[in-house]
DNA sequence: TATGAATGAGTCTTCATTCAT
DNA sequence: CATGAATGAAGACTCATTCAT
């Protein structure tokens, strides 16, 4: 029974990833996905309340990975990174992000393109608000280490520097066509343009 | 007449970008277009043939503006910049971009997060594509002109340069509640971090 | 203006002959016939009433036609056709629309196969009814000159052998393939056929 | 439910063939059906996938029948027949037609007068096209059991002979009035003269 | 005569969701 | 747990025709 009922929504989900893929959120259609996956349309009522429930049940795992890896402060060492070595923030994101582009390449589209209309819809803007904050208290605790430096960041240009990161997350998982190298060539050109304008900025 | 004819097209057009910016276009409704400007559903159909053709014509001015001001080959004396004045080639573009800004704001938005579904759904690509192969042709340039600079910067860099650039624009458009100093103070950072990042891949 | 008047009424009725033999009448559009026709929707309505008059206009021709030469009593020698030359009973009516499918093959199709909706519709049960008329009158006439032959044709298979010739005209319309030779070959055919059948009916 | 699926179904294709019947296929309104059927609109399509599968369901049986009992290569006795009993071949037909007119005489008049627009608006040519192949292989086996005959009969008088056929039985299927007797007078009368214009053709 | 403007009912089909069984 | 049945609002777009100017 409970054994059963975990196969049944694990149907329900892969076929639901399916159609939410090929058709985004709001296209996506219940009908189709109880078509694809065997399961009535009504049945999938005991399972999930609504589309969108489904759809969060998708990414479900994809968002904790993001909660986990890119926001969670406990998770940072970024806080403590030496101003010296700032290069190796931006190299510890993109690990992070790395490994998980790799996992859930198709969920990042699905998240980041295709939610639309669900309530994941602005995930953007609550990432980029959340990972901000970050950035905020990432300045503060830099300052308190070298007072020397430049805090005087506008907010407004981290937030942006925030969304920048989830932009480009987005067209690497976008373009299936990239090559391995092509993707390390681009990211080192990243880093080094992003090393040299926060050095820039913070006047270091 | 004729006059009336204007004014009604402009009813309507007035009334769908309302809707448009409310819904976005997918899921703006003909019915409701027709209910906020007062004319008759059918009566709509005698002055544009499709929904799609009101949400270009919506976007039209802004278009031709983005057209004539950022896209047009003549307009840029961005690619006879020199190296050591490079700040100003972004400059260029900014100023630009200030004017369409103030002036297209809502149809900004519109275009650039509520276009999904209409035949302009696809002009962050167009666009960045557009932008990416300028960026290119201003590469080989300044390599022409100063041959000791490094030129072998990823296609797909340029590309993600161009697109942060849509993202910048994007988000202050966004953003009513930032005053005309935060937005500079951002241009000025944004601009500072760029010029740096680009000296540092350029090598120059 | 009288001048001017009837080359406006040709114009649109070209462009209605045109617009109904693409779509049939129902599924032709008016809007379509002001377009091609180049005359304003509404003033179409200054020359025809309703969609149903242009038809009734394009068709008139043949209707007239088809009226004087193969129901119009006064035409017809086929009642003092001889019993032992019978055949030319079919021939002449044969000649007879001969002439009408070279001049107006494209008019009989609309009127045969697409006048549905149109109040010329039923045209087929119409011409049938007063062909069968006609032939009724035929048998009585041949019965007082040969009161030998057996004249107790039900009317109903006159009906039939009435429709039965509007049967044939809408084939020969409709195969734009046949060869002149493969139609003088199946009109011998047929009138081999109906001759010995209507002498077999008839115990000449 | 079981049980109460099928009746929906059939009160659905009730109210269905009553208003085709009425209406015709293109001019039948699906709301129409909804309305007369007191099934919603939206629920019809649980039961049926468009108008068009209605329209099918309606036919079906009719049309299983006549596959059967016209078309079916294996019904046919027909192509034995000797040709001195050449009668009984039409007399075949006859029979077998008799019987699906008593039982389908609204569904043929449905199918041989109102589908247009559906995708059985074709079932004339359909028909007609087998039904002339038939005709043509009996002309074959005739010539290789009496090589005496003419089996020089174009195929276009053979397809014509088939749609004839057809004209018969949508004729009266139409006529509601005629009686019994009349109808077997009819039909004597056209069994008498389709084998006496056969015997001319084939010159037995 | 000519036309731009207007109309309102109409088309088929899809949607996510609910509920009694 | 599972399902068949049901719902009502919504989707974009077309139609023949009328009318004031």
């Amino acid at each position: 029974m409970q054994v059963q009922k975990i196969n049944i929504r694990r149907t329900i989900l892969q076929a639901a990833r399916c159609e939410f893929l090929k058709k985004g959120f709001k296209e996506a259609s219940m009908r189709a996905i109880a078509r694809q996956s065997g399961i009535t349309l009504s049945n999938i009522y005991n399972y999930f309340r609504s589309k969108d429930e489904i759809f969060r049940a998708v990414l479900k795992p994809l968002l904790e990975e993001v909660e986990q890896k890119a926001l969670n402060p406990n998770s940072g060492d970024y806080l403590t990174t030496d101003v010296f070595t700032m290069k190796s923030y931006q190299q510890k994101m993109l690990d992070d992000f790395t490994v998980i582009i790799k996992r859930y390449r198709s969920e990042l589209k699905l998240l980041l393109f295709q939610a639309n209309g669900s309530s994941l819809g602005n995930f953007r803007d609550t990432f980029t608000d959340k990972h901000t904050l970050k950035g905020m208290e990432y300045m503060r605790r830099m300052k308190a280490k070298y007072p020397g430096i430049n805090s005087e960041i506008s907010e407004f240009f981290i937030h942006i520097m925030s969304l920048w990161w989830l932009t480009v997350v987005g067209e690497i998982v976008s373009h299936d066509e990239l090559t391995g190298s092509q993707i390390e060539q681009f990211l080192a050109e990243y880093i080094a343009f992003g090393t040299a304008g926060w050095k820039e900025l913070m006047k270091v």
